[in-house]
Formats: C-alpha cells, structure tokens, sequence
DNA sequence: ATCGTATATCGTCGATTAACGATTAAAGGT
DNA sequence: ACCTTTAATCGTTAATCGACGATATACGAT
C-alpha cells in the first residue's frame, strides 16, 4: 500500500491544482457540472493533447473523474476530494488564525 | 506592472504550498508562531541549503515574511496571504458547493 | 467495412525543480 | 582583529514538467 502520509498526499493535490491552465479546467467544471474533452480544448488556447494531459493530471491526483461516454469523455469535479483539500488547508490554518484573533 | 491574473497568482501561491517539506514549515509556523531557519533544519532531514531554498519560495510567494534578526533570520506565516487562499479556492468551489446542496 | 470524430498516448525538447556541498556574507563574542 | 555561528547564494546534477505534433484507439454513422 505504502499511504502517502497526509502531508504527501496534500501536497500532491495542491501541486495538481498549481497551474493555471488546470485551475480554469477546474473552474470551468464548478461551473458546468460536467464537461468532455472537446469543450475545454475550445475554451483554452492550449493543443488537445497537452488539455488531455492535465485532465489526467486531475485525475490521477482525484480531483476530477472521468467516464468513457461513447468516443466522448465526460469529466466532472470529485466535490469529496475537493473539499477536503479545503478541509485539510483549514485544519492547517487554524492554530494561525487562533494567534491572530 | 503585467499584474498576473487571478489565476496565475493562485497558481502560483498554491505551486508554493505543493511540496510536502514546504508544508512542513507552514506547519512549524503555525504551531510556533515563529521560527529562525535553524530550528527547522532541525526539524526537517533535509540540509541547511535546501532549507533555505525552500523557506526563499514560501517568502517570494508572499506566504511567509522573514526578518533579519543579527546573524538570524525570523520567520513567521503571513496570516492575510495565507487567509487568501483559502478565500479564493473557497470561492471557487461555491458553485459545485452549490451543486451538491 | 470504411470513414470521421473524439481522446488518449507516445516521443521529443527546452525549461524548471529539488537536492546537495562549497562558498560567501553578516553579526557577535572574546 | 579573529573566530564562531547563522543563513543566503552559487554551481552542479538528476529528475520532473509543460508543451507540442504525430500516432493510436474507440466508437458511431454511412
């Protein structure tokens, strides 16, 4: 198994959002619910396969998940994974925001 | 000036978070309120340099200040940057926060 | 069976990262 | 003045990233 320790797996995480090019990926599925490969590839001045790319880069950090739809895939946001990067960031935060109050 | 968009400034703060030694010190930060490089070469299996290194990324990314103190430099998080980040990746997950209600 | 569409994967290339040891700089103590 | 301590910077190396075009795969339609 070898579990990444929390703070490995934290850091994979955020290391998968630390792009722009995959932050509006991220954005434009909060947005749309779900979306397939094509639409991305339209809305980002970027080559379909470097938007296949990092859509398996938010996919294997879970972030995203992604069907087989036909010759289509369908991605959408794993609301679980990311709230709990959220949820991890605040735990982290919070002895800091005790000292500030 | 060429302000970075919103995106890319995120991106970048989190890219500055995404390593697990990096959190590591954020971690020791919070807990400590403050610290001198030293204290966290202690802390860490990694040498005076790299700590260094490290601790140079979380400053240039406006997430932790770091004064010269003597001989030392002191450390210490940068609660309003670091708040903003989580505000905006808040603010980003709104909509599918909103989906899942 | 073939063709067209939609994606994933491969191979490459330059740029960036992470780590280290060695060196340098800046104080402070004696 | 000289040594010690503390930290930043330099130079190197191996590894990873980001982007692309080209290729392969999978399916639906004709």
């Amino acid at each position: 198994m070898s579990e990444p320790d929390s703070g490995e797996r934290l850091a994979a995480q955020l290391k998968a959002m630390a792009h722009p090019a995959r932050l509006r990926i991220l954005d434009v599925l909060a947005q749309r619910g779900e979306c397939i490969c094509g639409e991305i590839v339209d809305l980002l001045p970027l080559a379909q396969s470097t938007v296949s790319q990092h859509l398996k880069i938010l996919k294997d950090a879970g972030l995203v998940t992604g069907t087989i739809d036909g010759p289509r895939s369908c991605f959408c946001l794993d609301g679980a994974a990311l709230s709990g990067v959220r949820r991890a960031l605040d735990s982290r935060l919070a002895a800091l925001e005790d000292r500030a109050a």
